[in-house]
RNA sequence: UCCCUUGUAGCUCAGUCGGCAGAGCAACGGACUGUUAAUCCGUGUGUCGGUGGUUCGAGCCCACCCGGGGGAGCCA
């Protein structure tokens, strides 16, 4: 058990004369019924303070460490309770020490009987816009400060940092390589969308060279953009080291604004050397299944609340998820389906076209009814380093798509025959001499690999519930937000 | 970027036909022998998103601008 350290809000010079009082514990512990009968001291802040008829104070702290808070019983005995423990607002920081007893009302294991309340920093309740009732998200937003202190993003912060720990626990324990692949490119990549420009030239006076603004004079001596995907310089780890993942920032300057989009977000992506497509589509499972395993166990508290009060079912469907193996479907196939069901869809379907959200949201709210794996899809609507398949006209590009989110993993067989490959980026209209290096790997010792990325975001709002994505990110960032 | 919708007290919202700006919660003051969003009594709360216009008179009507939400496209 960690021993406080003489941690004091006084100055430090003070501190050394301090001798340690009691055992610091978290809230988490404290409320576990093992603690019963310790004098300990807990630090946290104040969600509610209840006044008793009987002359003393009810006092609900919270730190973080676990969704629920501690009841803390202080006594108007106490020295300072007049004068600072019932104008104890909510927010306010809080150190107190006292003996952890068996709740004697309702809702709560254990409570703290408190020897000692030490108001560490008041938050002045006609200042302070959290208040003691339900907020919308909308108004949380304009405090994302402030937000992590309310229940559902506490809850929120913990499924995420949950599963990241289970990402990196996934793919170590599968002798994967963690590679940092860079944030600044100067690589187009995969022509994917707008892309935020990277320079120190000053945009109010650019050097001009025959009437166009001379890269050459920028930091990087000519363009340079932040990283729409770490996948191409993945690529060349894989196939040099077997199997790595990346997990890192990405950012997109797609004039976006949906519940499902941000303009900077964390993706994982993985890359492997000898994987073909169905190897591919088998660790995407594998990942997405561990991923919901570990947060369900080791989230138990938060997830409740979710079920609870952010979206009923959301832990029933998790568990099918994990019970059912993924439906595999081509493209192919899911437009027949698509077409002879007799739904009528705002955007007609024919082979060829690119899925719309409710061809997608039909395919795995409807017809399959939980995730599904769609592969093998046009090549026109694919990117250029998918692989082509035999038929000539398909390339073994994979979404994972589920209810409520749709896509949220999205990759493929990597094209690796060089001829093949040199002929699909002059088809789409990409320079090969920019992309000298990535074609390297096909001439020199080439292998099959594959690899797919999957949106962070898009897992938490899945495994929460939570209906926008801006909530699911401590500080989102959209068109004509960067706030914080 | 397009379509729809919305902006009024600290928060959530009402505001009729263009005629004195109004509820709940929070806050503040008080009461109450163990509370769980405690309860009860009392008190106050305003750049009606902004700018301009119509009108004797605009929260309400008109124009433009800004912000929020939902949907679409793009994608993860």
């Amino acid at each position: 058990m960690p021993v406080a350290a003489g941690w004091r809000t006084v100055p430090s010079s003070h501190i050394i004369t301090e001798s340690i009082m009691s055992e610091w514990l978290s809230i988490k512990q404290a409320r576990q019924s093992e603690s019963i009968g310790q004098t300990v001291e807990v630090r946290g802040w104040v969600r509610t303070r209840r006044d008793s008829k009987g002359g003393f104070s009810f006092i609900e702290v919270n730190d973080g460490s676990c969704f629920g808070n501690l009841q803390i019983v202080a006594d108007g005995s106490l020295p300072n309770y007049q004068t600072e423990i019932v104008t104890l607002s909510v927010g306010s920081s809080v150190v107190i020490t006292g003996e952890i007893k068996a709740s004697v009302g309702q809702g709560q294991a254990t409570e703290m009987a408190a020897s000692v309340v030490r108001v560490t920093g008041i938050a002045s309740a006609t200042d302070y816009p959290l208040q003691k009732k339900q907020h919308t998200f909308e108004k949380l937003r304009e405090w994302a400060h402030l937000r992590p202190r309310t229940n559902t993003f506490g809850a929120v912060a913990r499924v995420r940092n949950r599963l990241s720990y289970a990402t990196h626990q996934f793919f170590q324990n599968d002798g994967f390589l963690y590679v940092h692949t860079p944030i600044i490119t100067a690589s187009d990549c995969e022509g994917a969308g707008q892309m935020f420009r990277v320079t120190t030239l000053p945009i109010d006076r650019l050097p001009m060279s025959n009437g166009k603004v001379d890269m050459s004079q920028d930091f990087f001596g000519k363009a340079s953009y932040l990283t729409v995907s770490g996948q191409l310089e993945g690529e060349t780890y894989a196939t040099a080291l077997g199997k790595i993942y990346t997990f890192g920032p990405t950012f997109r300057a797609e004039n976006s604004n949906t519940s499902r989009h941000l303009s900077e977000f964390w993706m994982i992506e993985p890359e492997m050397a000898f994987y073909e497509i169905a190897d591919n589509m088998t660790l995407a499972e594998r990942y997405l299944k561990y991923m919901i395993q570990d947060v369900l166990s080791h989230c138990a508290e938060d997830m409740d609340f979710f079920e609870k009060r952010i979206q009923p079912g959301v832990t029933a469907a998790l568990q099918l998820v994990l019970d059912k193996p993924f439906t595999r479907m081509t493209y192919t196939e899911a437009v027949e389906i698509l077409m002879g069901c007799g739904e009528k869809f705002e955007y007609p379907v024919e082979w060829g076209i690119d899925l719309q959200a409710e061809h997608e949201r039909f395919i795995t709210e409807k017809h399959v009814q939980g995730p599904v794996i769609l592969y093998n899809y046009p090549k026109q609507i694919k990117s250029f380093y998918m692989r082509l398949n035999d038929d000539g006209k398909t390339v073994a590009a994979m979404d994972v798509l589920v209810p409520g989110v749709g896509e949220i993993i999205g990759g493929s067989q990597r094209e690796e025959r060089l001829d093949v490959l040199t002929e699909r980026m002059v088809e789409s209209g990409l320079k090969t001499e920019d992309y000298w290096w990535y074609l390297d790997l096909r001439r020199f010792g080439t292998v099959p690999h594959a690899g797919f990325g999957l949106g962070l975001e898009r897992m938490v709002q899945y495994t929460t519930g939570m209906a926008n994505i801006r909530d699911v990110i401590p500080f989102p960032r959209s068109p004509g937000n960067c706030d914080f």
